[in-house]
DNA sequence: GGTCTTTTTGCCATTTTATTGCATTTTTAC
DNA sequence: GTAAAAATGCAATAAAATGGCAAAAAGACC
């Protein structure tokens, strides 16, 4: 498991320790699918505490994510999703076209293509678009 | 090769052949990177003849994704991607995250990894995030 | 704790990207 | 050529994200 003491991994990230930043980790931490921004406010809307402004989720997460505590998701959707980095073991990301959601899954880290020189690789991310089991039963057929 | 013959792909998707569809679709067909809707109406307004509404770029696009034709890729910009399905060999996406751009590279097919019951997976994609060699360069080292 | 400096926040306005409603035009079948 | 169905253009609207700036909070120092 990873350290669950948010305030000391904002702290060593080199930035100052705020409440919505904390909030912001903590949030995304505990949650098991990737959020975007909108969801993250809803859900700290109904936790207690001052509730922090919309921009100011925008502003903390793009901080986390500038740091490394927090990384956006490749998707198909209007909204950026994005989930704490955690050391957990590598996985992939579904994402249902019907309704739009998008979870992770256990995945072996994929292979690496080979890249045009003078490119580099930080991180590959698997992909898979489908439909999850609500939507396909949804679905006439 | 894939079937160049548009309107006829169009047809046999059982939708009316219509200039802005064949204008789209043969626009992303003959470009080697994904692109915006609005990248493909830039290249639409450089061609002769008259230039589609942007409302008619992207119903055009939702009819050719719908239908099978193109298909919108996993992205982290804030503008959704597309590209042409052709049967070329599988590939994967490249992603800079300096300057954004998305662009294909060589890649075999990636192993699906087990899904929950009930869910049905579609197509796996392969997102490799990284710099890209401009972006590289401009980066202070 | 009090004071200072720097960073962050909240609020408002604005931009970018995408969608909806509806009258007009185009496509296709006959 | 004509009629029915579908697609388009235009204006308005929605959704997601960003920028500016004064007020507030965090951290460093005493």
């Amino acid at each position: 498991m990873n350290d669950p003491d948010f305030p000391r991994r904002i702290r060593d990230a080199g930035g100052r320790v705020t409440a919505a930043r904390v909030a912001v980790l903590r949030c995304l931490a505990a949650t098991e699918e990737p959020l975007t921004p909108d969801e993250v406010l809803e859900r700290l809307a109904q936790t207690a505490g001052p509730v922090p402004d919309r921009v100011t989720i925008y502003r903390a997460i793009e901080w986390l994510a500038a740091h490394g505590l927090v990384r956006q998701l490749a998707t198909v959707g209007r909204a950026a999703r994005y989930e704490a980095v955690e050391d957990r073991e590598t996985h992939a990301h579904f994402q249902c076209r019907g309704c739009g959601q998008t979870r992770c899954l256990p995945a072996p880290p994929p292979p690496l293509p080979p890249l045009p020189i003078g490119y580099v690789a930080e991180r590959v991310e698997l992909v898979i678009h489908g439909l999850c089991a609500a939507c396909r039963a949804g679905e006439r057929r």
